[in-house]
RNA sequence: GCCCUCGUAGCUCAGUGGAUAGAGCGUCUGCCUCCGGAGCAGGAAGUCACAGGUUCGAAUCCUGUCGAGGGCACCA
């Protein structure tokens, strides 16, 4: 749509210039928005006032000229001037109309672009350490990457999604020994000490409990350290499984579980490990220098407040070593563009992950988006947790209370770099508080049309609504009947798809489909209050409001989609 | 102390340098003989934290002040 405009008001100047009305050495891409106040129109561009200066001309003067000439256009119904040198258009009733062809045409995928152009692009998010059960702000961050990830995917982007397992280092020990201490004292064993650092949590029992149950407590009498080699390995692969399992259960699929284990090993020549071959990169790039029997890269250099240390005087590496390495192998498996979603604890650590991938010769190629935390709330009261003693409501607590889809809408219902505040008993009520049954339920309540369409009950729950639409909707539909004011602002609200996708994608902003989905579920209902869609004696028009709602009710699937909510038949 | 993010209606928040700053909730008043009332219509409610600056034009960009949150390891 606003590339229809934007060739009509282009169109317009050039011909003004060829016909010698206008003196522009050349024409200006025209900037075309949505005016904010509806009553201006459809479209407003401010053209005039950008290219009277150098026309030497009046503004007003020249948004005359130029509303004159897109004036006539069948795909215009109106067209003023307006403040200094404004030009609002709006669009004809036969332009809107044919916005819902458009939609059932490409059903779920309306609104898909090519502004991705096929570009390789990879988010990574979540990467919840395998140590223990997520926290709701990996909800969070994970309906984020696997909503953005959909809305890359409908603009045309090629995108891979990725967790990165921390599956080696102190924490995987700690972890390893915090459940040795409590299989041993399971298994009855005297005077166990439980780590100072050690995890409390009560799963960290129910882990040991298991592997007492299925291995016995031979591991008892066993050398400490064969003991938590097995124990680490076994409750690891328990917890990866369950992180899986609650990610699956929210829709979220991961293409590849990336191990942090594989930039420590040699790969199968015996050669250098992966972090050893980022160090050659950045050596090789004179970004790397030794101080006190450390080894630092100079990340100052891109803009860091200060150098990082990679390898400690121990020799061992730092984390961020082997984030540098990690970032480095997402390069070289031909990534054009990485992005990571981090919890906001985690954003004083930007500057210097940046510094890595210039210097790795990746300079802008990596966007990190920091996702704000999230505070827990039940019936307006703060939820507590206690990280001391282990005890909180875990992400997957949240799921089996509200359910993914509440769960979902409400993580995306913020914008990213916005501390979320989530409501408990409002996720979970059913009523016009809660957003998402809103637009649900506009969902539901049109797939109810097309079943009292079909002669059948509105609440039969064995129709098929995809197979009923199809049959029910006449394609040669009268659409011109179309013409009422709810009508055409339904049209006007299904046309402006495509430019969310598009805002949305660049800015990575799923919160604005949330926004979105809300408005068109609201332009829906009004629709509905006013206009009888179902009505025996005007065939011709129940037969263009079917079509109407039925493009609708696409729509609406495809938005909640992106979103990654159900787009239920009946609730 | 330094760095990052934020400050918009009673509450929770949208807002792409553009026109009279919007939505939901709450509040007040109405609407079911009729396709799903989990709905619709209408009203009240604002010093866009504050002060400068850039601009034809600033909630939006820049500087400073105040306030809130987070981060500042040879931890991960």
């Amino acid at each position: 749509m606003r590339e229809l405009v934007a060739d009509l008001v282009r169109d317009a100047l050039a011909d003004a210039v060829r016909a010698g009305d206008v003196a522009l050495a050349e024409v200006p891409e025209p900037r075309i928005e949505r005016p904010r106040d509806p009553a201006h129109g459809d479209w407003a561009t401010n053209i005039a006032l950008a290219s009277a200066k150098s026309a030497g001309m009046n503004p007003r003067q020249l948004a005359d000229l130029l509303a004159a000439r897109v004036a006539d256009h069948p795909d215009v119904a109106a067209v003023e001037v307006a403040g200094p040198g404004f030009i609002n258009l709006r669009l004809s009733a036969s332009a809107l109309q044919r916005v819902l062809t458009e939609v059932r045409a490409a059903g779920g995928t309306f609104g898909s672009l090519d502004i991705g152009a096929g570009e390789r692009v990879q988010v990574e998010f979540v990467s919840a350490n395998p140590v223990g059960p997520m926290h709701v702000g990996h909800g969070r961050w994970a309906a984020l990457g696997d909503s953005m990830a959909r809305i890359l995917s409908h603009a045309g982007y090629s995108v891979q999604r990725e967790f990165y397992i921390n599956d080696q280092g102190v924490q995987m020990d700690v972890f390893a020994k915090s459940v040795a201490a409590r299989y041993l004292e399971l298994a009855g064993v005297e005077g166990v000490e439980f780590p100072e650092e050690g995890y409390r949590g009560a799963y960290i029992i129910e882990i040991a409990r298991e592997i007492l149950a299925d291995e016995g407590d031979g591991w008892a009498s066993a050398e400490p350290a064969e003991r938590e080699h097995h124990f680490k390995e076994k409750a690891y692969a328990q917890v990866l499984e369950h992180l899986k399992n609650v990610l699956s259960g929210m829709g979220v699929e991961f293409d590849v579980w990336f191990s942090e284990r594989t930039l420590h090993a040699s790969g199968p020549d015996g050669g250098a490990t992966p972090i050893e071959r980022a160090f050659e990169r950045l050596e090789d790039a004179g970004h790397l220098y030794e101080h006190e029997g450390a080894l630092w890269f100079r990340s100052t250099t891109f803009g860091d407040d200060k150098d990082r240390v990679l390898r400690k005087a121990d020799g061992s590496y730092t984390y961020f070593a082997a984030d540098i390495a990690y970032h480095a192998d997402k390069y070289d498996r031909g990534f054009d563009r990485v992005i990571d979603i981090w919890g906001a604890d985690h954003h004083g650590y930007v500057k210097r992950m940046e510094a890595a991938v210039a210097a790795l010769g990746h300079e802008g190629k990596i966007t990190l988006v920091i996702g704000q935390l999230v505070n827990l709330f039940r019936g307006g009261e703060v939820v507590r947790m206690s990280k001391r003693t282990g005890e909180m409501v875990t992400f997957e607590d949240l799921l089996d209370e509200v359910g993914a889809d509440a769960a979902r809408y409400f993580f995306l219902r913020r914008s990213t770099d916005q501390p979320l505040d989530f409501d408990i008993a409002l996720a979970k009520e059913q009523s016009s508080e809660n957003p998402v049954y809103y637009v649900q339920y506009a969902h539901a309540r049109i797939c109810a049309i097309l079943r009292k369409a079909a002669g059948a009950d509105t609440a039969d729950t064995d129709v098929d609504i995809a197979a009923t639409a199809r049959d029910l909707v006449r394609t040669e539909a009268p659409l011109y009947l179309l013409d009422s004011d709810p009508e055409l602002t339904l049209m006007r609200k299904l046309a402006e798809w495509p430019e969310v996708v598009e805002i949305s994608a660049r800015q990575l902003a799923p919160h604005k489909l949330t926004r979105y989905a809300e408005d068109l579920a609201q332009t829906f209902h009004q629709f509905y209050t006013q206009c009888r869609v179902v009505d025996p004696d005007a065939p011709d028009l129940t037969a263009a409001r079917l079509y109407a709602v039925d493009a609708t009710r696409i729509a609406l699937a495809t938005v909640l989609g992106l979103i990654g909510v159900s787009a239920p038949e009946r609730m």
